[in-house]
DNA sequence: TTAACTCGTTCACTTAAGTTAAGAAATGAT
DNA sequence: ATCATTTCTTAACTTAAGTGAACGAGTTAA
Protein backbone atom coordinates (compact mmCIF):
# COMPACT_ATOMS: atom_id res chain seq x y z
CA UNK A 1 0.00 0.00 0.00
CA UNK A 2 2.46 2.33 1.00
CA UNK A 3 4.27 1.52 -3.00
CA UNK A 4 1.07 2.97 -4.01
CA UNK A 5 1.80 6.42 -2.41
CA UNK A 6 5.31 6.11 -2.88
CA UNK A 7 5.15 5.68 -6.46
CA UNK A 8 2.69 8.41 -6.67
CA UNK A 9 5.14 10.83 -4.92
CA UNK A 10 8.01 9.70 -7.06
CA UNK A 11 6.28 11.41 -9.94
CA UNK A 12 6.82 15.22 -8.65
CA UNK A 13 9.21 14.69 -6.56
CA UNK A 14 12.57 12.15 -5.24
CA UNK A 15 12.32 11.22 -1.57
CA UNK A 16 15.59 10.03 0.18
CA UNK A 17 14.95 6.81 2.57
CA UNK A 18 15.04 9.16 5.54
CA UNK A 19 12.34 11.32 3.90
CA UNK A 20 10.10 8.38 3.46
CA UNK A 21 10.59 7.07 6.88
CA UNK A 22 9.50 10.41 8.14
CA UNK A 23 6.75 10.00 6.11
CA UNK A 24 5.01 6.76 7.25
CA UNK A 25 6.40 7.28 11.08
CA UNK A 26 3.02 9.66 11.04
CA UNK A 27 0.92 7.33 10.59
CA UNK A 28 -1.83 8.65 8.16
CA UNK A 29 -2.89 5.43 6.45
CA UNK A 30 -6.63 4.62 7.58
CA UNK A 31 -9.10 1.83 6.64
CA UNK A 32 -12.85 3.18 6.30
CA UNK A 33 -15.85 1.49 5.96
CA UNK A 34 -18.67 1.99 2.94
CA UNK A 35 -20.96 4.71 4.10
CA UNK A 36 -18.41 6.24 6.46
CA UNK A 37 -19.31 9.90 7.38
CA UNK A 38 -15.78 12.01 7.05
CA UNK A 39 -16.91 15.22 6.95
CA UNK A 40 -19.84 16.92 8.43
CA UNK A 41 -21.71 19.94 6.67
CA UNK A 42 -21.13 23.30 9.61
CA UNK A 43 -17.58 20.91 10.68
CA UNK A 44 -14.90 22.61 11.27
CA UNK A 45 -12.07 20.15 10.61
CA UNK A 46 -8.39 19.94 9.21
CA UNK A 47 -8.49 16.94 7.33
CA UNK A 48 -7.07 16.04 3.89
CA UNK A 49 -7.84 13.26 2.57
CA UNK A 50 -5.90 10.96 -0.53
CA UNK A 51 -7.33 8.37 -1.70
CA UNK A 52 -5.50 4.90 -1.70
CA UNK A 53 -7.61 2.25 -2.37
CA UNK A 54 -11.66 2.83 -3.09
CA UNK A 55 -13.66 6.38 -3.57
CA UNK A 56 -15.54 9.13 -1.40
CA UNK A 57 -18.21 11.30 -2.86
CA UNK A 58 -18.58 15.43 -2.06
CA UNK A 59 -22.34 15.91 -0.73
CA UNK A 60 -24.54 18.71 -0.48
CA UNK A 61 -27.71 18.07 1.57
CA UNK A 62 -30.54 20.95 0.08
CA UNK A 63 -34.29 20.50 1.03
CA UNK A 64 -33.32 16.87 2.07
CA UNK A 65 -32.21 15.68 -0.94
CA UNK A 66 -28.29 14.94 -1.60
CA UNK A 67 -26.36 16.11 -4.00
CA UNK A 68 -23.31 14.97 -5.31
CA UNK A 69 -20.92 16.75 -6.95
CA UNK A 70 -17.51 15.30 -6.76
CA UNK A 71 -16.02 11.58 -6.34
CA UNK A 72 -12.31 11.31 -5.65
CA UNK A 73 -10.95 7.63 -6.76
CA UNK A 74 -7.44 6.20 -6.69
CA UNK A 75 -4.57 8.64 -6.03
CA UNK A 76 -6.96 11.48 -6.13
CA UNK A 77 -6.50 14.49 -3.53
CA UNK A 78 -9.14 16.01 -1.46
CA UNK A 79 -8.70 19.71 0.67
CA UNK A 80 -11.56 20.45 1.51
CA UNK A 81 -12.46 24.47 0.68
CA UNK A 82 -13.50 24.74 4.04
CA UNK A 83 -9.82 23.46 5.45
CA UNK A 84 -8.04 25.93 2.87
CA UNK A 85 -9.96 28.77 4.29
CA UNK A 86 -10.67 27.86 8.09
CA UNK A 87 -14.66 27.53 7.65
CA UNK A 88 -16.81 25.76 8.43
CA UNK A 89 -17.81 23.10 5.74
CA UNK A 90 -20.77 23.64 3.01
CA UNK A 91 -20.33 19.97 2.64
CA UNK A 92 -20.05 16.15 3.61
CA UNK A 93 -17.42 13.64 2.34
CA UNK A 94 -18.49 10.14 2.48
CA UNK A 95 -17.06 6.77 1.27
CA UNK A 96 -18.94 5.81 -1.31
CA UNK A 97 -16.88 1.75 -0.79
CA UNK A 98 -14.71 0.66 1.95
CA UNK A 99 -11.65 3.06 1.02
CA UNK A 100 -7.86 2.89 2.58
CA UNK A 101 -7.36 6.41 2.92
CA UNK A 102 -3.80 8.69 3.94
CA UNK A 103 -5.92 11.48 6.23
CA UNK A 104 -3.52 14.55 7.20
CA UNK A 105 -4.05 17.43 8.98
CA UNK A 106 -3.18 21.19 8.65
CA UNK A 107 -1.05 21.37 11.69
CA UNK A 108 1.12 17.98 10.47
CA UNK A 109 1.46 19.42 7.20
CA UNK A 110 2.69 22.92 8.53
CA UNK A 111 5.78 20.97 10.38
CA UNK A 112 6.60 18.09 7.78
CA UNK A 113 6.56 20.72 4.88
CA UNK A 114 9.31 23.02 6.91
CA UNK A 115 11.31 20.18 7.76
CA UNK A 116 11.04 19.10 3.75
CA UNK A 117 10.17 22.24 1.37
CA UNK A 118 9.97 19.42 -1.19
CA UNK A 119 7.05 18.95 0.17
CA UNK A 120 5.87 22.13 -0.19
CA UNK A 121 7.22 22.18 -3.68
CA UNK A 122 5.11 18.97 -4.66
CA UNK A 123 2.16 20.22 -2.89
CA UNK A 124 2.67 23.31 -5.01
CA UNK A 125 2.65 21.36 -8.12
CA UNK A 126 -0.16 19.41 -7.42
CA UNK A 127 -2.53 21.81 -6.88
CA UNK A 128 -1.65 23.85 -9.79
CA UNK A 129 -1.90 20.94 -12.13
CA UNK A 130 -5.63 20.10 -10.22
CA UNK A 131 -6.37 23.45 -10.51
CA UNK A 132 -5.87 23.27 -14.22
CA UNK A 133 -7.31 19.85 -14.87
CA UNK A 134 -10.50 20.92 -12.49
CA UNK A 135 -10.62 24.33 -15.23
CA UNK A 136 -10.92 21.87 -17.84
CA UNK A 137 -13.61 19.81 -16.14
CA UNK A 138 -15.72 22.77 -15.67
CA UNK A 139 -15.31 24.28 -19.07
CA UNK A 140 -16.26 20.68 -20.70
CA UNK A 141 -19.44 20.54 -18.06
CA UNK A 142 -20.59 24.22 -19.23
CA UNK A 143 -20.42 23.30 -22.97
CA UNK A 144 -21.63 19.84 -23.25
CA UNK A 145 -25.47 18.82 -22.63
CA UNK A 146 -26.53 16.38 -19.85
CA UNK A 147 -26.21 13.54 -22.85
CA UNK A 148 -22.71 14.81 -24.09
CA UNK A 149 -21.34 14.76 -20.31
CA UNK A 150 -22.74 11.43 -19.36
CA UNK A 151 -20.99 9.60 -22.80
CA UNK A 152 -17.72 11.82 -22.00
CA UNK A 153 -17.79 10.14 -18.00
CA UNK A 154 -18.08 6.83 -20.00
CA UNK A 155 -15.41 7.43 -22.23
CA UNK A 156 -13.57 8.95 -19.66
CA UNK A 157 -14.15 7.34 -16.12
CA UNK A 158 -16.26 4.65 -17.13
CA UNK A 159 -15.70 2.40 -14.16
CA UNK A 160 -17.36 5.42 -12.10
CA UNK A 161 -20.97 4.10 -13.77
CA UNK A 162 -20.00 1.02 -12.20
CA UNK A 163 -19.53 1.35 -8.46
CA UNK A 164 -21.23 4.55 -7.72
CA UNK A 165 -25.34 4.75 -7.76
CA UNK A 166 -26.95 5.76 -10.36
CA UNK A 167 -28.60 8.68 -8.23
CA UNK A 168 -25.21 9.79 -6.86
CA UNK A 169 -24.13 10.29 -10.67
CA UNK A 170 -27.24 11.88 -11.70
CA UNK A 171 -25.96 14.98 -9.75
CA UNK A 172 -22.35 14.64 -10.61
CA UNK A 173 -24.15 15.03 -14.07
CA UNK A 174 -26.31 17.91 -13.10
CA UNK A 175 -29.80 16.46 -13.80
CA UNK A 176 -31.96 13.84 -11.78
CA UNK A 177 -31.89 10.21 -11.19
CA UNK A 178 -34.66 10.19 -13.53
CA UNK A 179 -33.78 12.03 -16.25
CA UNK A 180 -30.52 9.95 -15.81
CA UNK A 181 -32.62 6.67 -16.07
CA UNK A 182 -34.34 8.10 -19.32
CA UNK A 183 -30.89 9.02 -21.10
CA UNK A 184 -29.35 6.01 -20.44
CA UNK A 185 -32.71 4.01 -22.42
CA UNK A 186 -32.73 7.34 -25.01
CA UNK A 187 -29.09 6.35 -26.13
CA UNK A 188 -29.54 2.54 -26.02
CA UNK A 189 -32.48 2.78 -28.08
CA UNK A 190 -30.17 4.89 -30.40
CA UNK A 191 -27.58 2.34 -30.40
CA UNK A 192 -30.38 -0.12 -31.66
CA UNK A 193 -30.94 1.55 -34.65
CA UNK B 1 -1.15 50.22 -10.27
CA UNK B 2 2.27 48.35 -8.74
CA UNK B 3 0.52 49.21 -5.40
CA UNK B 4 -2.50 46.90 -6.29
CA UNK B 5 -0.33 44.26 -6.99
CA UNK B 6 1.52 44.53 -3.82
CA UNK B 7 -1.65 44.88 -1.88
CA UNK B 8 -2.67 41.62 -3.00
CA UNK B 9 0.74 39.59 -2.42
CA UNK B 10 0.65 41.23 1.09
CA UNK B 11 -2.39 39.22 1.75
CA UNK B 12 -0.16 36.01 1.49
CA UNK B 13 3.53 37.29 2.19
CA UNK B 14 5.38 39.89 2.98
CA UNK B 15 8.12 41.41 0.74
CA UNK B 16 11.02 43.37 1.39
CA UNK B 17 11.90 46.38 -0.62
CA UNK B 18 14.89 44.52 -2.76
CA UNK B 19 11.89 42.07 -3.53
CA UNK B 20 10.01 44.19 -4.64
CA UNK B 21 12.56 46.11 -6.60
CA UNK B 22 13.54 42.51 -8.38
CA UNK B 23 9.89 42.11 -8.82
CA UNK B 24 9.76 45.50 -10.48
CA UNK B 25 12.87 45.17 -12.35
CA UNK B 26 11.16 41.93 -14.81
CA UNK B 27 8.69 44.35 -16.17
CA UNK B 28 5.58 42.09 -16.18
CA UNK B 29 2.91 45.03 -16.56
CA UNK B 30 1.18 45.17 -20.24
CA UNK B 31 -1.09 47.26 -21.57
CA UNK B 32 -3.45 45.19 -23.60
CA UNK B 33 -6.10 46.81 -26.02
CA UNK B 34 -9.93 45.06 -25.85
CA UNK B 35 -10.18 42.42 -28.35
CA UNK B 36 -6.60 41.05 -28.36
CA UNK B 37 -5.96 37.64 -28.53
CA UNK B 38 -3.58 36.56 -25.89
CA UNK B 39 -3.50 32.70 -26.44
CA UNK B 40 -4.98 30.72 -29.45
CA UNK B 41 -6.05 27.39 -30.09
CA UNK B 42 -3.18 25.16 -30.28
CA UNK B 43 -0.54 27.47 -29.07
CA UNK B 44 1.97 26.19 -26.56
CA UNK B 45 2.83 29.64 -24.39
CA UNK B 46 4.50 29.58 -21.14
CA UNK B 47 2.48 33.00 -20.47
CA UNK B 48 0.47 33.20 -17.07
CA UNK B 49 -1.76 35.90 -16.59
CA UNK B 50 -2.75 38.35 -13.47
CA UNK B 51 -5.27 41.15 -14.15
CA UNK B 52 -4.99 44.55 -12.76
CA UNK B 53 -7.49 46.28 -14.62
CA UNK B 54 -9.96 44.98 -17.36
CA UNK B 55 -11.57 41.71 -18.07
CA UNK B 56 -10.42 38.40 -20.16
CA UNK B 57 -12.16 35.56 -21.14
CA UNK B 58 -11.05 31.72 -21.55
CA UNK B 59 -12.89 31.02 -24.66
CA UNK B 60 -13.19 27.52 -27.35
CA UNK B 61 -14.44 27.48 -31.06
CA UNK B 62 -16.36 25.12 -31.26
CA UNK B 63 -18.35 24.40 -34.87
CA UNK B 64 -17.49 27.91 -35.42
CA UNK B 65 -19.08 28.62 -32.17
CA UNK B 66 -17.39 30.72 -29.54
CA UNK B 67 -17.74 28.90 -25.97
CA UNK B 68 -16.92 31.37 -23.25
CA UNK B 69 -16.22 29.14 -20.18
CA UNK B 70 -14.51 31.76 -17.83
CA UNK B 71 -14.00 35.40 -16.99
CA UNK B 72 -11.15 36.99 -15.41
CA UNK B 73 -11.41 40.12 -13.81
CA UNK B 74 -9.41 42.70 -11.36
CA UNK B 75 -7.08 40.16 -8.87
CA UNK B 76 -7.69 36.97 -10.84
CA UNK B 77 -5.10 34.75 -11.58
CA UNK B 78 -4.77 32.77 -14.63
CA UNK B 79 -2.19 30.37 -15.47
CA UNK B 80 -3.46 28.14 -18.64
CA UNK B 81 -3.83 24.34 -18.36
CA UNK B 82 -1.80 23.76 -21.24
CA UNK B 83 1.02 25.98 -19.32
CA UNK B 84 0.79 23.80 -16.51
CA UNK B 85 1.42 20.61 -18.62
CA UNK B 86 3.41 21.83 -21.41
CA UNK B 87 1.11 21.24 -24.02
CA UNK B 88 -1.00 22.53 -27.01
CA UNK B 89 -3.42 24.86 -25.48
CA UNK B 90 -7.46 23.91 -25.98
CA UNK B 91 -8.91 27.30 -25.79
CA UNK B 92 -8.33 30.57 -26.68
CA UNK B 93 -7.93 33.57 -23.96
CA UNK B 94 -9.34 37.10 -25.13
CA UNK B 95 -9.49 40.56 -23.97
CA UNK B 96 -13.07 41.90 -23.22
CA UNK B 97 -12.06 44.82 -22.13
CA UNK B 98 -8.55 47.48 -22.51
CA UNK B 99 -6.75 45.82 -20.22
CA UNK B 100 -3.37 46.01 -17.55
CA UNK B 101 -2.04 42.85 -17.11
CA UNK B 102 0.96 40.93 -15.34
CA UNK B 103 2.48 38.66 -18.10
CA UNK B 104 4.62 36.17 -16.41
CA UNK B 105 5.66 33.54 -18.44
CA UNK B 106 7.39 29.89 -16.59
CA UNK B 107 11.01 30.47 -17.27
CA UNK B 108 10.80 33.74 -15.46
CA UNK B 109 8.73 32.02 -12.74
CA UNK B 110 11.61 29.40 -12.14
CA UNK B 111 14.51 31.74 -11.48
CA UNK B 112 12.38 34.24 -9.33
CA UNK B 113 11.11 31.05 -7.21
CA UNK B 114 14.34 29.79 -6.68
CA UNK B 115 15.59 33.35 -5.44
CA UNK B 116 12.51 34.13 -3.50
CA UNK B 117 11.18 31.12 -1.82
CA UNK B 118 8.62 33.31 -0.83
CA UNK B 119 6.67 33.02 -4.23
CA UNK B 120 6.38 29.34 -4.21
CA UNK B 121 5.01 29.36 -0.90
CA UNK B 122 2.49 32.55 -2.36
CA UNK B 123 1.81 30.18 -5.52
CA UNK B 124 0.78 27.55 -3.44
CA UNK B 125 -1.25 28.49 -1.12
CA UNK B 126 -2.88 30.99 -4.08
CA UNK B 127 -3.14 27.71 -6.49
CA UNK B 128 -4.69 25.96 -3.32
CA UNK B 129 -7.10 28.72 -2.72
CA UNK B 130 -8.37 28.90 -6.00
CA UNK B 131 -8.90 25.16 -6.66
CA UNK B 132 -11.09 25.12 -3.47
CA UNK B 133 -12.94 28.10 -4.91
CA UNK B 134 -13.33 26.93 -7.68
CA UNK B 135 -14.74 23.35 -6.71
CA UNK B 136 -17.08 25.39 -4.64
CA UNK B 137 -18.55 26.95 -8.11
CA UNK B 138 -18.16 23.83 -9.89
CA UNK B 139 -20.51 22.59 -6.96
CA UNK B 140 -22.98 25.33 -7.66
CA UNK B 141 -23.13 25.03 -11.17
CA UNK B 142 -23.98 21.34 -10.64
CA UNK B 143 -26.87 22.10 -8.30
CA UNK B 144 -28.46 24.69 -9.93
CA UNK B 145 -30.59 25.42 -12.79
CA UNK B 146 -29.91 28.27 -15.51
CA UNK B 147 -32.29 30.71 -13.82
CA UNK B 148 -30.83 29.78 -10.68
CA UNK B 149 -26.98 30.55 -12.04
CA UNK B 150 -28.23 33.56 -13.66
CA UNK B 151 -29.46 34.95 -10.23
CA UNK B 152 -26.51 33.88 -8.48
CA UNK B 153 -24.26 35.66 -11.07
CA UNK B 154 -26.73 38.77 -10.22
CA UNK B 155 -25.69 38.56 -6.73
CA UNK B 156 -22.24 37.88 -6.66
CA UNK B 157 -20.61 39.44 -9.96
CA UNK B 158 -23.17 42.06 -10.89
CA UNK B 159 -20.37 43.73 -12.80
CA UNK B 160 -19.82 40.93 -15.20
CA UNK B 161 -23.06 41.43 -16.56
CA UNK B 162 -22.71 44.66 -16.84
CA UNK B 163 -19.32 44.86 -18.84
CA UNK B 164 -19.76 41.38 -20.61
CA UNK B 165 -21.91 40.81 -23.95
CA UNK B 166 -25.16 38.40 -23.27
CA UNK B 167 -23.94 35.65 -25.60
CA UNK B 168 -20.61 35.50 -24.06
CA UNK B 169 -22.70 35.55 -20.59
CA UNK B 170 -24.65 32.42 -22.04
CA UNK B 171 -22.19 29.95 -22.61
CA UNK B 172 -20.63 30.72 -19.40
CA UNK B 173 -23.86 29.89 -17.83
CA UNK B 174 -24.09 27.04 -20.04
CA UNK B 175 -26.96 28.40 -22.25
CA UNK B 176 -27.47 29.41 -25.93
CA UNK B 177 -27.76 33.65 -25.54
CA UNK B 178 -31.52 32.97 -27.04
CA UNK B 179 -32.08 31.55 -23.49
CA UNK B 180 -30.32 33.05 -21.76
CA UNK B 181 -32.77 36.30 -23.26
CA UNK B 182 -35.82 34.31 -22.43
CA UNK B 183 -34.48 33.55 -19.16
CA UNK B 184 -34.14 37.38 -18.42
CA UNK B 185 -37.72 38.36 -19.69
CA UNK B 186 -39.27 35.76 -17.91
CA UNK B 187 -37.20 36.95 -14.45
CA UNK B 188 -38.52 40.03 -15.22
CA UNK B 189 -42.08 39.06 -15.81
CA UNK B 190 -42.28 37.13 -12.53
CA UNK B 191 -40.69 40.44 -10.59
CA UNK B 192 -43.27 42.56 -11.75
CA UNK B 193 -46.11 40.00 -10.80
C1' DT C 1 -24.56 57.68 -46.37
C1' DT C 2 -25.21 53.31 -47.34
C1' DA C 3 -24.24 48.60 -46.90
C1' DA C 4 -22.65 44.77 -44.16
C1' DC C 5 -22.23 42.87 -39.55
C1' DT C 6 -22.88 42.03 -34.94
C1' DC C 7 -25.83 41.78 -31.10
C1' DG C 8 -29.85 41.22 -28.53
C1' DT C 9 -34.61 40.00 -28.63
C1' DT C 10 -38.79 37.61 -29.98
C1' DC C 11 -41.57 33.81 -32.01
C1' DA C 12 -43.03 29.18 -33.27
C1' DC C 13 -41.69 24.69 -32.95
C1' DT C 14 -38.96 20.65 -31.22
C1' DT C 15 -36.62 18.24 -27.81
C1' DA C 16 -35.24 17.19 -23.34
C1' DA C 17 -35.23 17.86 -18.42
C1' DG C 18 -38.19 18.58 -14.01
C1' DT C 19 -42.09 16.75 -11.36
C1' DT C 20 -45.19 13.57 -9.37
C1' DA C 21 -46.47 9.07 -8.83
C1' DA C 22 -46.29 4.11 -9.05
C1' DG C 23 -44.19 -0.20 -9.11
C1' DA C 24 -40.28 -3.58 -9.63
C1' DA C 25 -35.69 -4.95 -8.10
C1' DA C 26 -32.01 -4.96 -5.01
C1' DT C 27 -30.19 -4.25 -0.45
C1' DG C 28 -30.04 -4.32 4.54
C1' DA C 29 -31.59 -5.30 9.08
C1' DT C 30 -33.91 -8.03 12.37
C1' DA D 1 -36.34 -15.73 5.75
C1' DT D 2 -39.00 -11.82 6.06
C1' DC D 3 -39.92 -7.13 6.22
C1' DA D 4 -38.53 -2.50 5.41
C1' DT D 5 -35.85 0.60 2.92
C1' DT D 6 -33.43 2.18 -0.77
C1' DT D 7 -32.57 2.26 -5.56
C1' DC D 8 -33.82 2.17 -10.26
C1' DT D 9 -37.03 2.44 -13.89
C1' DT D 10 -41.22 3.80 -16.32
C1' DA D 11 -45.00 6.80 -17.42
C1' DA D 12 -47.83 11.04 -18.01
C1' DC D 13 -47.65 15.71 -17.65
C1' DT D 14 -45.35 20.37 -17.06
C1' DT D 15 -41.75 23.46 -17.77
C1' DA D 16 -37.75 25.12 -19.84
C1' DA D 17 -33.94 24.86 -23.04
C1' DG D 18 -32.44 24.00 -28.08
C1' DT D 19 -33.28 25.35 -32.93
C1' DG D 20 -34.11 28.12 -36.93
C1' DA D 21 -35.73 32.27 -38.52
C1' DA D 22 -36.84 37.03 -38.49
C1' DC D 23 -36.43 41.80 -36.91
C1' DG D 24 -34.65 46.19 -35.12
C1' DA D 25 -30.72 48.70 -32.94
C1' DG D 26 -26.14 49.72 -32.89
C1' DT D 27 -21.46 49.40 -34.94
C1' DT D 28 -18.00 49.24 -38.50
C1' DA D 29 -16.31 49.63 -43.09
C1' DA D 30 -16.50 51.09 -47.63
Amino acid sequence: MQDILFDFISKYVSLTEDEKKALLSLDLFHSVKKGTVLLKEGQKSKESFFVLKGCIRTFYIIDGEEKTTAFYTELDALTPHSVVKNVPSDYFIGCVEDCILLISNTDMSVEVNSKFPKFDIMCRMLSEELLAKQQIDFDEFKISSPEQRYLNLLQKRPDLIQRVPQHQLASYLGIKPQSLSRLRARILEKSKG
